[in-house]
DNA sequence: TATAAATCAGATATTTTTGTCTGATTAAAA
DNA sequence: TTTTAATCAGACAAAAATATCTGATTTATA
């Protein structure tokens, strides 16, 4: 179903650049962001406790609580939300399932795909979320 | 688990490229695909079975019966392989899972992502199995 | 023609991923 | 201090993907 990204990895990105739009409000309840995405409540919850342990989002609790970024939006890089939820494995692993890979016996696509899936570490590595502010607005809103 | 294929795409490649690998031999039992890929008969037999009904493979029932490339391996792309068992949606879909895309309103990933699927396309869609024939022999050999 | 060795088809089982529920805890505000 | 609105933690449920099994069919060959 989903691409490249487990969709709780789709969804984790999602209420990250969500959270980065939303300008001069502390926190965020999980149910404006799962209104706002159109997604369950529970899951994006589920979702955010685990960015919040790995100190991507931050939670407050009780009430008027909610979830906010951790960090400012210009330190918060594609790849660490990647990395939290999905993990490194992509990055390494045989595109076509091969086991004990080594280079000496690349298999026959090693080397076209080594090549993409560098230039997308390069990209989510580089990519903040806070370019992003603008592009993401517009999308939520023509999700309405 | 599997990166971007499914596990099911990524055997179906990989038998595909053994039989490929095999030269002046009718045709190919399951069982020793299954043997020298290390994955269970089965299974390998199932997928087979598809790529058997998308003309990719042709089957020889019976007794010395067994699998074959139903078409010249310089005629065979790897794309065809993926599109017979994982279907075109990780062409056009959504990197982060956002419903109705569309091109007005580029989520903030669209850019670079449409460039990578886009070449991953390309030479999925340019490869043909025949070129991979030596590099497929030695992975083989080195799963012994 | 009988036997053996293979695919084929479809049902079933297992595992993983995705999603939901429940109850405890926390904190703001009446 | 009580009520209310939120997260949190972990169990649970459902769905999808992956894998296995069983029996029917097919075909070569003795
Ligand atoms: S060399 Fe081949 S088997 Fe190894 S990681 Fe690259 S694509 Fe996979
Ligand atoms: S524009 Fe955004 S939402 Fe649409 S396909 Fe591209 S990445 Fe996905």
């Amino acid at each position: 179903m989903a691409i490249i990204f487990s969709r709780k990895c789709e969804l984790g990105i999602q209420a990250v650049l969500y959270l980065s739009s939303v300008e001069g409000r502390n926190v965020i309840p999980s149910e404006e962001i799962a209104r706002e995405l159109k997604i369950p409540k529970e899951f994006i919850s589920k979702i955010l406790q685990e960015l919040t342990s790995s100190g991507i989002v931050s939670s407050k609790k009780g009430k008027m609580g909610g979830f906010s970024l951790a960090k400012n939006p210009n330190k918060i890089h594609l790849l660490d939300i990647v990395l939290a939820i999905d993990g490194s494995e992509i990055f390494s692993k045989c595109v076509l399932g091969f086991p004990n890979c080594s280079s000496e016996t690349p298999c026959p696509m090693h080397n076209t795909w080594s090549q993409l899936i560098d230039e997308t570490f390069k990209m989510l590595n580089e990519e903040t979320i806070d370019q992003f502010k603008h592009k993401t607005l517009r999308k939520i809103e023509s999700l309405k």
